[in-house]
DNA sequence: TTGCTTATTCGACTAATGTCTAACAGTTTG
DNA sequence: CAAACTGTTAGACATTAGTCGAATAAGCAA
């Protein structure tokens, strides 16, 4: 009998997986567990399990340390990781640190069926678009870089497009021709990867989110 | 016969809340839709749906632009806004949205069901821990109001500005003639109470909660 | 049906944006 | 000192964006 360990702090999410486990491989014994504590205890009580999957966000797991950690306790336990992120970089990442699989949350259950044949039967199972280059890390690495090569001038406009400034206005507060924004725009589009106005906000604004927490409507 | 529309692109909590609704309402219809788009069509041939079950971060949907798009073509359609967010702050922000409840998805069935028969029963929903009353800003509410008057198309044409395209390609995508862009712009400028296509694009990634789990991202 | 409203479309015109080349001043390097 | 480099500044020119008025078509009320 085919013993899986369901981590994740879901119940509906679990529940989901049980019932696509138990259509893969019908003699089966399924172990859930919705937070790090419970999994520790499962996992040494079930030692013959045949796969476990992990969601990194449970409460008491801080991500990867999470997984990290599993392999320290079980390390030729199989592992795969469920997760919400679909981030190549991510995926990659959770390979390198002993996973056997990375399957994200947005999957149908065919590819679901898949991943877990594949890591019962020792392979890795990566989903496809998991090794593309423009994996979101390496754009974020490059804005962030060409954000620090602006020069204070460049990074001055920056902030003035920033708050929705026309071309004119951030000249007349700057004391400069339009020209002069324009070319300093150029140049800031350059540096920053992108080709337009619109773009350059779009960019700024998705680094603005990853910092903690800036919703607006504090107090 | 009690109809569903679920929302959401993940199949596998498609197919999990189904099963909670078949449960809940031995007599029920149910439909899904995996993306904005599909979403409209849905909305459009079952209008006696008795519950839309939302989430937030489908294709096409840019956060709360979505919510109010929604409730913009459909007013009194009772929304159930579903979201791995468990903020107070956003919870709260949902219901001075328009929606009818939210429900966090780490919910428990009995919690899903509950919440699913209070918005049935015309009560508004909210999870214990839900917090804070935090206050929307006029001008947050003024946007809102802008998105939900805005036509199917002239959604359509908001979404690709969000995505950073020239007015060429939009027209190309969509294929229509550039001037024709230009004037879903215009109208989408005045809507949403801006005056250029920068301050329109500043305007909708505030309301972007994006950033699902900000993963705390390796070394 | 007629008349009204609205969504969608487009052309023509005006304004804003973006690129290229280059001048100029101040620094650094050889 | 001279040469090379850099940041800032512009003008000329090309592209893109935005406004206005209007035609078409579809839905709706009287």
């Amino acid at each position: 009998m085919t013993k899986f360990l369901v981590a994740d702090d879901h119940p509906l999410f679990r529940s989901a997986i049980s019932q696509v486990l138990q259509m893969l491989k019908a003699p089966c014994d399924i172990v859930e567990a919705e937070d790090m504590a419970s999994l520790q205890t499962k996992l040494s009580d079930h030692p013959d399990t045949a796969l476990l999957l992990l969601d990194l966000h449970m409460p008491g797991a801080h991500g990867f340390s999470a997984l990290a950690y599993i392999k320290g306790q079980s390390p030729q336990m199989p592992v795969l990781v469920v997760s919400a992120n679909e981030r190549g970089d991510i995926m990659q990442r959770a390979i390198e640190l002993g996973a056997q699989g990375f399957l994200p949350k947005s999957a149908g259950m065919d590819t679901i069926s898949e991943a877990i044949q594949a890591c019962l039967s020792g392979q890795q199972w990566l989903p496809a678009e998991a090794g593309k280059p423009g994996s979101v890390k390496d754009e974020e690495k490059q804005l962030m870089e060409g954000i620090a090569a602006l020069t204070p001038q460049q990074y001055l406009v920056m902030t003035m497009l920033a708050e929705g400034l026309l071309n004119k206005q951030i000249a007349y507060e700057l004391d400069v021709t339009e020209a002069t924004i324009k070319a300093h725009m150029t140049a800031i589009f350059r540096k920053l990867g992108v080709r337009s106005r619109t773009q350059a906000v779009l960019a700024i604004s998705k680094l603005n989110l990853e910092s903690p927490q800036q919703l607006e409507s504090p107090q």
